[in-house]
DNA sequence: TAGCGATGCGAAACCCTTTTCGATACTTTC
DNA sequence: GAAAGTATCGAAAAGGGTTTCGCATCGCTA
């Protein structure tokens, strides 16, 4: 019984059994209309009492639509990927809608293989899921189903992307340093290598400046997404200006490693500097001392979003082009004080 | 064309254009014998041109599977969930089977509305992916397909369960520091309301006791699985029995707060004190100073043999039970020397 | 009582593919 | 030249559901 030895019950059984054909156990079950009272009841009853559930291939076959969409990833360990991920599971999760799961690991054959494979099982559409800003290769233009690239957007400028805006959150961290009353503000920068430590650096210059400051120590330091980075670099900021008040960290990572030596170093979290994050990586933001301030990037939001996108795609109201989601500050321990 | 709006081609387009019947474009498209090589050779001509990807809907109706599965999780957020969802996804890609992911979000409403859209789906088996050690309650013995559980096994000893080994994992723990020369050695525990957290003790004093060891301090402390408790019970720790030569903590977190803690009242690591950790969070080891030593429960070769194991079963090869994988120590800098 | 519309139900077509089996046409053998 | 055998192909059914359309049946009116 628990595997798949007795065949599951068909509308033909229930139909059977209430002794009415297939056409109107099926009307009946659907609440369509030409069915008297006492015969749907009849079948209602059977149905329930066979556990009938319809069977979707046969009415997908039919209808033209499955219901199911395709979500293919680069890499699911990214962080990035993984909330972005939740945000779609649950909004198609409220409209009835199944996700297939699919993960290239960076790899463009397979990818071009889990495509084919979503498309023969008539996916109603796919989102595309990347884990780094840079633009990705477009899909192509002749697919059958509608697209959407979310975080990475496609390099088409015809197909529809759904990316963080990450100038403007690093804006948003520098101005929520100088409404703290932050003079000396300096920028730990990750990799250089990323797209996004440049959006982040240019966000939060074009900040600093709107603000009538320029950055402390005079320069931002380029290094890795580590904390020994955030370590070294904050050993660095700390010789050559000592009098920082503030520093930006271009992620949590790195935000770890500079309250580390800030500390070790005897400077007072928030009171001597403040320090902010990027990324709002619970693990690390919630159990550092004090906890640390970040720059959220509202990631399930931006799945939901995709998954909404997607939806009015499929329902051919398509709007190409790539939409920027905007971050928001979550202010913790690490960043209040200065009287 | 971006958007459904053209059908996809069929059997029938392809038959048309070749010239011949659906049928032995079939036989000709699936190397089935009874067509000339000439006649087969254009059949595949015309498919390639058409990019003709047979329906899987329609082909699945017939065959009665569908060479897919559902992959029911409790939690995406949790850090267990994943790994093991990659190994599931992994080996699923591998032997060309599509994952439906769903997420119950911990809600048993959920979980069963998420059921019965697989089954209708009729998906070939179903994986239920736990985020506790706890027993978890069994979908029930009545599903046409079969079930396997992992992580969180079945409270129903017929179900296929598929869980770690916590008691060996954290005696290898033991067991490594034991190696190590280490003879004074302390545990910080997690959080007792978790089943992994006694399981885990019970490994300790066990490997202690075959070792002729007892434990420092005479206790194991019992906390939560955060940083701030891992640093909280290092003092009360290093206040008792200040002659503490190594410390087995609960989890990586509250390995670095026990790290952190070592560090500032003086103490070389591993020299003085060593340092494991458990669950191998690469974030969290790798970016430790010194890099934590930690125990890996190898989730992702988890989730891989719960995919075997469930395809094993669908092919009528059941085998009921709890089966355990064992748990491996991953060494890094907080436990070598010690002369 | 014949005629009418409304109502309830079932036969059949359709979605797309695979598979079986029967029908050709062609070759070989006696 | 007829019988037997082989190679190639197509018609049709099956899988499970939805929908259209035609057919009864019923109550009602003229």
């Amino acid at each position: 019984m628990a595997n798949g030895s007795s065949r599951a019950t068909t509308l033909t059984d229930v139909a059977r059994l209430a002794g009415v054909s297939v056409a109107t156990a099926s009307k009946a079950l659907n609440g369509r209309a030409g069915v008297r009272t006492e015969t749907r009841e009849r079948v209602v009853d059977v149905a329930k009492r066979l556990a009938f559930q319809p069977n979707a291939l046969a009415k997908s076959l039919l209808a033209g639509r499955t219901g199911t969409v395709g979500l293919l990833t680069s890499d699911m360990e990214g962080r990035f990927s993984l909330p972005i991920m939740m945000g779609v599971e649950d909004a198609f999760g409220a409209a009835r809608t199944s996700v297939f799961l699919c993960d290239a690991r960076g790899d463009s054959i397979r990818e071009q293989h889990h495509v084919d494979a979503l498309l023969s099982r008539r996916v109603d559409g796919l989102i595309v899921v990347g884990s780094r800003t840079e633009p990705r290769p477009s899909l192509g233009r002749g697919l059958p189903v509608p697209v959407v690239y979310v975080y990475s957007p496609s390099d088409h400028p015809d197909d529809m992307s759904l990316v963080i805006d990450n100038v403007a959150g690093a804006s948003l961290a520098i101005q929520h340093l100088v409404t703290g009353g932050r003079k000396r503000i300096a920028h730990i920068a990750g990799d250089p290598g990323y797209q996004a430590t440049h959006d982040r650096a240019r966000g939060a210059e074009a900040a600093l400046d709107a603000a009538g400051l320029s950055l402390a120590c005079g320069r931002i330091h380029y290094g890795s997404w580590t904390e020994a980075w955030g370590r070294g670099a904050t050993r660095m900021l700390l010789a050559d200006e000592p009098a920082v008040d503030a520093i930006f960290c271009g992620s949590d990572q790195i935000a770890r490693g500079c309250l580390e030596v800030l500390r070790d170093q005897g400077r007072e979290i928030p009171d001597d500097v403040a320090v902010i994050g990027f990324d709002n990586w619970e693990v690390l933001t919630v159990n550092a001392r004090p906890e640390l301030t970040s720059v959220d990037m509202r990631l399930e939001e931006l799945g939901r979003r995709a998954a909404q996108r997607l939806y009015e795609a499929i329902d051919e109201r398509m709007t190409p082009g790539v939409e920027m989601l905007h971050c928001q500050i979550v202010q913790r321990g690490s960043t209040i004080p200065l009287n």
